[in-house]
RNA sequence: CGGAGCAUAGCGCAGCCUGGUAGCGCAUCUGGUUUGGGACCAGAGGGUCGGGAGUUCGAAUCUCUCUGCUCCGACCA
């Protein structure tokens, strides 16, 4: 590609609503531009990236025996009633209406189109296993659309979904799959980790996400440093603590502790650590819709953890009898029921279910609310002061803690989710009455498991992990441009011209993607290098009239430093880049 | 959905408080000089100051309202 016939939109100066990397270097080296919030023209520069992480990821599902196929982005409310996810999937939903009146919605994710592909067109046990998918835009309506295509509502995402006879099946997939996300990353050059992983809303059993590590992710991981345990921290379990409860030592006291109602406040006050008081939650019971449609109240349950952790919402909303989702109390019940404001709540005297974490309920002599607005307890101990109705895990691991595998403790990284694989089991299947006949001529319903990568998150989680302050570094699987060629003094020797034409022609002969950079005298040498570099093109090849005078041109690998530019005979110079890329 | 902020030329911003008809840098166009790290000189084009309403002799500036975007939080297959 010549730059003279190509959309070159770089920016000097970062557009002000970027705050992560990745948004500010797509959007300074001509990328992507944004239409609205959360949707993204896709430029001639960005696209070459998006279709290379399509390849890499069409040729790992090809390999992995996955089938092609395109399915519609909107699709009838009817099977999304069947599974009835039409009522419980909210707002990220986009519903729509055609000129009959009938409901749409834009396809988020696409189970029930291809579970009701699979029911029309899978009879026969000896069709399966078998596996689809689809390189597609989504859209999801995001609450709050953020960091460019990161977190984009509408996207592109390749999902796969596979059928089969029985779990064991299943199970061969989901390897297999687990195995071609590995490829595909692998491939692209990230450095990432498969960990466990909440099944979320979709349902199903078993389930992995591919995490892209970057310190601007969303997400929290847990890894061992003793294992290949790593799960995101939501699901990683606070594992019992083996140390005994050392027995009450202290006597208990009321303090007057006049609005100090955080743990912070309180243990700043009181000049105690954190890790010396509870705090408790309270949060709203489970009631049946019955109760709902009735009006009833819902109970209050007492949640207790450690002041230094932190509740996982996810941990207590399994718990049965907890409101799922989880609902905190209102303050009015809690005045209502408690006799206190929240911040000045304990577990003594309580008359509600009291939940401790695993944790808090090896304390002694420990500091909590007194249920009586700006008073604490001190010298606080379980069974002689306040009762435990349960013992449950319910707080977020922290660094340090074992590994729930038992060996090695916790470490935690942030991580861009780039990548998600579910055992779906026969949620959707059951729904939508997906069967074949087994040998024995028995309907069964399938099992099903499901795969996703956001593709074009991919793109924008590689720059976090690749970039310095001069623009993008490209791994070479995913670089728009292989190799940079650019003139300097083309107008003064036409020797510049002919010996970079000559390169251009045959690495382009070769198939290798070349930028040559004949803009004319008008763009100075130094955009020129600014622009490769921001673009992030792996290799560059400089022609000016100065080093050929010499008969010499220069290389930079775009990870190199400046001054670690090669000087290579004219001669030399196509066998050189092959061999940097890796051509014979 | 709760809280906060912003909206002035393609991009980054100033002007607003204290009302008098819009400016800077970059980018663009023309001419010239330059050419190994985002050049220089001279000139030029480009803005219903997000939309609407109001106050006023007069509104980018004050008031109301709508819209859009961003940030923090909640949410997130």
């Amino acid at each position: 590609m010549r730059a003279s016939q190509f959309l070159i939109a770089t920016l000097k100066e970062s557009p002000s609503d970027a705050v992560v990397i990745s948004h500010q270097l797509m959007l300074r080296a001509g990328m992507i531009r944004q239409l609205a919030s959360g949707l993204y023209t896709w430029l001639p520069l960005g696209l070459k990236t998006l279709r290379k992480v399509e390849k890499v990821v069409r040729e790992e599902m090809d390999a992995a025996g996955a089938q092609e196929l395109l399915m519609p982005a909107v699709q009838p409310a009817e099977l999304w009633q069947e599974t009835g996810r039409w009522y419980k999937y909210g707002g990220e939903l986009l519903r729509i209406k055609d000129r009959q009146n009938r409901d749409f919605c834009i396809g988020p994710t696409h189970e029930e189109v291809i579970t009701d592909l699979a029911r029309n067109e899978l009879k026969s046990y000896r069709q399966l296993p078998m596996s689809f998918y689809q390189i597609q835009t989504k859209f999801r309506d995001e609450t709050r659309p953020r960091f460019g295509v990161m977190r984009a509502r509408e996207f592109l995402m390749k999902d796969a979904y596979s059928f089969h006879i029985n779990n064991e099946s299943l199970n061969d997939t989901y390897e297999r799959m687990h195995k071609a996300y590995c490829n595909v990353f692998n491939r692209l050059g990230l450095d990432f980790r498969p960990v466990a992983a909440d099944t979320g809303s979709i349902g199903g059993a078993l389930s992995h996400e591919f995490h892209v590590l970057a310190q601007s992710g969303e997400d929290d991981i847990a890894f061992s440093n003793g294992s290949d345990y790593a799960a995101n921290v939501e699901l990683a379990e606070a594992i019992a603590p083996t140390i005994q409860r050392p027995a009450p030592n202290a006597e208990l006291q009321t303090i007057d502790t006049p609005n100090q109602h955080t743990i912070e406040e309180v243990s700043h006050f009181l000049n105690i650590p954190a890790q010396q008081i509870v705090k408790t939650l309270i949060v709203e019971g489970e009631l049946s819709d019955k109760e709902k449609d009735a009006g009833k109240k819902p109970a209050l349950i007492a949640l207790v953890i450690r002041g230094d952790h932190q509740l996982n919402d996810l941990k207590a909303e399994k718990l049965s009898g907890v409101a799922s989702p989880l609902e905190f109390a209102k303050e009015e019940d809690i005045v209502a029921q408690l006799g206190c404001k929240p911040g000045s709540i304990g577990p003594c005297n309580l008359n509600i279910d009291v939940i401790v974490d695993r944790s808090a309920a090896i304390m002694a002599d420990f500091v909590c609310g007194a249920n009586d607005d700006d008073k604490h307890l001190s010298g606080v101990n379980w069974e002689r002061d306040a009762n435990i109705t349960r013992i449950e895990d319910i707080r977020n691991v922290v660094e340090g803690d074992a590994s729930p595998d038992g060996k090695g403790t916790l470490e935690i990284k942030r991580g861009i989710e780039v990548g998600h694989i579910f055992q779906l089991g026969t949620t959707y299947s059951e729904a939508l009455n997906a069967t074949v006949l087994d040998e024995n001529g028995k309907s069964v319903v399938m099992p099903m498991g499901c795969y996703g990568i956001g593709v074009s998150r991919v793109v924008a989680a590689a720059i976090e992990q690749n970039h310095d302050e001069r623009g993008i570094i490209w791994p070479e699987a995913i670089a728009p441009f292989q190799v940079a060629i650019v003139q300097i003094d083309a107008n003064k020797s036409e020797d510049v011209v002919k010996h970079s034409e000559a390169l251009y022609e045959e690495l382009t002969k070769l198939g290798v993607e070349v930028f040559l950079d004949d803009r004319d005298k008008k763009t100075s040498p130094g955009v020129k290098f600014a622009d490769a570099e921001l673009m992030g093109t792996p290799h560059r090849m400089v022609f000016s009239a100065r080093g050929l005078k010499n008969d010499t041109i220069e290389y930079k690998a775009r990870a190199q430093q400046k001054e670690d530019a090669v000087e290579l005979n004219v001669a030399d110079a196509l066998t050189h880049i092959k061999t940097a890329l890796g051509i014979n």
